[in-house]
DNA sequence: CGTGACGTTGATATGATTCAACTTGAGTGG
DNA sequence: CCACTCAAGTTGAATCATATCAACGTCACG
């Protein structure tokens, strides 16, 4: 199951056996509970299964979601540490995770045997740090649909390459609308009139947490995906 | 000048030397012309003078600014890229600014000397860093009268920092109300008419590239200015 | 069978965009 | 010094996208 951190790069015998071992640190986190506080030290996990998501609410209670975290995602592994390890992590369903401070403090040594496994975890900051950037270009410049567009492509990309994707265009997306509708900066009613006209359309069909692309030329058209530039 | 680096952290003597000498290798760059462009390699280089931002655009023109830079600022000069550095940069103003390309080799080289430098670098990367995630709050979750105050209570703090401004409130802020627009994800109509109403509201004041914030204390309330919880 | 979380719907309000016209002010060249 | 131009800013009217409020439906679960 942890292999799927190899998505990023390959790595070495000995990384993979460093990483099967951290599975005797177990630990589950409910629906709702935080696996990161702003301000408290950051326990630095690896999640084997389930979503969560990184997010900072006003004091009026309007929540904005910067970004998804799914199986084979890490929290407080880097040694640099971002600002983006400084906002509240919340699970969106039950998470499975390991401890890996010991992973931490190994890496942080320096040792040359792990260097394959440093840089697929610099790997997964750039992908984080370069969502970012597509997200605020969906919340500042794109409609609704075209927000929906893109930011379900991107998840399909990104289950696809954690090894969870079912087929080309049908994945897991266990969020509910109005998780959705924070992360996309949209109203939950506008959200789901968006939704409800692209199903429509025979953009996407939804079932209990999955989703189904099912014209991606069309989606990937409509939302201007992968064009930047280069 | 180029010692408004220091605002980030104190940097010693050696330093300091380094950096004025960089003053040989200045160049100029016009309103309008790209400091760099997605794909191109990327020449370091440090802003004296002027403004620039980063920005990405779509194919029908929307465009949408990530950030601006200002005098002190780097482009290109960290040593692992973030993909911010693989976004164009344009000048909103005439640039100043010198070539650093021989400070990142030296730098690169990992010399405790200039472990200072290296220090201040990564710092202003945190901070810009910070600043997307304060930028996608504004554009998903807040109004338009909140970003703007948000947005220029930001570039209050940060041109302060620069030791660009003049007093408390008062702070150069040479950006069309285009620009600001694209970066605030509003059109050019409302922002006009939004900034006019908080003209009227005696909120600030506008003048040939300066902004003065009258009211700051409203201004940081109506914002939510600088309570990420922590 | 309640109860609660999630999704759906309609009616209505408002925020924001678009388009087109007009103003202003800072150059520029005659 | 004037007329011209150009970019930036301003305004009004019409329209559209999205938000808000409130109600209702549905399904899983204890």
């Amino acid at each position: 199951m942890v292999r799927r951190l190899e998505g990023q790069a390959p790595l070495s015998d000995i990384e993979r056996g460093l990483l099967g071992k951290l599975s005797v640190f177990r630990e589950s986190i409910q629906t709702g509970d935080a696996l990161t506080r702003p301000g408290k030290p950051v326990v630095a996990r690896i999640i084997i299964a389930g979503w969560a998501c990184r997010q900072r609410t006003l004091p009026d209670g309007r929540r904005q979601i910067f970004g998804f975290l799914i199986p084979g995602d890490a929290v407080g592994l880097s040694t640099a540490s971002s600002p983006l390890e400084e906002v509240s992590t919340v699970a969106l369903t039950r998470v499975e995770c390991v401890d890996a401070m010991i992973l931490k403090e190994i890496l942080s040594a320096g040792d040359e045997r792990h260097a394959r496994l440093q840089r697929a975890l610099r790997s997964a900051r750039r992908q984080e740090h370069a969502a970012l950037l597509d997200h605020i270009m969906r919340l500042g410049r794109q409609s609704a649909q075209e927000r929906l567009c893109h930011f379900f492509l991107e998840m399909r990309d990104r289950t696809r390459a954690a090894g969870l994707a079912e087929s080309d265009g049908l994945f897991p997306l266990p969020l509910t609308q109005e998780v959705l509708a924070d992360a996309l900066g949209l109203s939950i009613v506008h959200l789901n009139r968006t939704l409800q006209q692209m199903k429509r359309d025979g953009l996407i069909r939804m079932r209990s947490g999955w989703l189904d692309l099912l014209d991606m030329h069309r989606l990937e058209i409509l939302a201007d995906y992968g064009s930047h530039d280069e």
